[in-house]
DNA sequence: ATTGCCGGATTGTTCAACAATCCCTACTCT
DNA sequence: AGAGTAGGGATTGTTGAACAATCCGGCAAT
């Protein structure tokens, strides 16, 4: 795979004439990273007033960046209350993990682009799990976690399964917080033992590995944010 | 599936206490209807002022409308330029099919909610297709293909898939717009199949048989519309 | 034919204002 | 003490006017 220099021109050309982001996309930008990395918690109030004046921009600005995150499934609006950080409950729950169920696997299982480099690539993403995992950095097997679920889907080809996938993703996120620091530890082994069976060809028992992975995940995910905090 | 006293009671008052429509809401229900009934075409602009004129609102509300069909994807903004409806290329037509190719057989073969009711609604909606297809009412097998392709997806219980298949099957109607009309019609049979096989369980091969369908599909669509219009 | 400039149309954003909704608190009545 | 009601404050939903910025098309000059 050889870069002409006719591609790197257009590539840079791409670059230099990409349109500035306007004011909406710079406010939800900054929203999603601060849902998605916990800074906002689920059920927070984002009013638009505050936002407005922290953000040094109008109130309707605020509203249609607020429009974006909520089509994303990261915040939820509630007519005449406010727009409030999303807080997946069971139900959310298990409806993510039947998307997922569906998704994964098929991709898995019949994804045009499950080649040596995709495969190279999941093995990579494990790799690192279980380095962060020897590390007790739970933020990075968490992160390495959804890196490779993202590959996972990325394999079915598509570039909306993709986006679609992100911001299942992005939801996952928040229950994630809720569930605590090293959710993900036990799984690393059955992603690493997903990337075995791929590596020796065997799709179908890898699917099936995957399938088994999210309805555990799923239910140990429900049983984590069931229960009362174990620590303030 | 019985439907005890207090689910009906609950539906209604889930009915009667649902928050009253929003202006953009409104004005975004109006703008989606006519997109996907094909009286606002591919590629056509809304212009703000307008459309603010037509449905006297403010332009600010018309704005968040159009955020919320740009998240659907049947929108386009191209900064500094305005709204279009969207127009899907080639490409995105082949990402589409790459999306049901997945999701489609997927939900076939494993979909929790493939009972004996649900193949009935199937079979109902090809009958409904077929009745159409005599009538030569080519917008209803349209329609009644969509109705079958949204209920296939519905086998795979997850509300979010089948809300995020909705956009999927809103951006194809812009496609089918294309497409001219009896597009469809030869397909209404492959159908009819894929739901003989339900009816007899055979799981497997009906998605098997939905996989060659939309591989079918894809390409007779990519043909249509690659074609210079046959009739002005 | 090509280039540059200008005007018009439209978008992106701001601001102030007002109406509407909802929630919380305080007060009154039983 | 408990329940109900009213009022105020906070916030949202929406409007309309204004201005800056961008883009495109038409026209003039070379």
């Amino acid at each position: 795979m050889s870069t002409r220099p006719s591609d790197a021109v257009a590539t840079l050309l791409g670059q230099r004439i990409k349109a500035p982001t306007s004011a909406v996309e710079r406010v939800a930008d900054v929203l999603r990273e601060q849902i998605v990395d916990g800074a906002l918690r689920p059920g927070t109030q984002l009013t638009e007033e505050s936002l407005s004046t922290a953000m040094r921009v109008s109130r309707n600005t605020v509203r249609e960046a607020y429009s974006l995150l909520i089509g994303e499934r990261i915040a939820v609006r509630v007519p005449n209350r406010g727009v409030f950080v999303a807080a997946p409950d069971v139900a959310a729950i298990t409806d993510l993990y039947a998307v997922r169920a569906l998704l994964e696997p098929a991709a898995l299982r019949w994804g045009p682009g499950l080649d040596e480099r995709a495969v190279a690539g999941l093995r990579a993403d494990v790799t690192e799990a279980q380095r962060c995992r020897e590390a007790h950095d739970w933020v990075g097997v968490a992160s390495e976690n959804q890196h490779f679920h993202r590959h996972v889907v990325a394999v079915g080809g598509s570039e909306r399964l993709s986006t679609i996938f992100a911001t299942v993703l992005a939801e996952m996120r928040l229950v994630f917080h809720e569930a605590g620091g090293p959710f993900h530890a036990p799984f690393v082994d059955q992603n690493v033992h997903i990337v075995e069976l791929l590596e020796q060809g065997h799709r179908e028992a890898a699917a099936e590995e995957l399938t088994r992975y999210l309805s555990d995940a799923c239910a140990a995910l429900i049983s984590a944010v069931s229960k009362p905090p174990s620590h303030g």
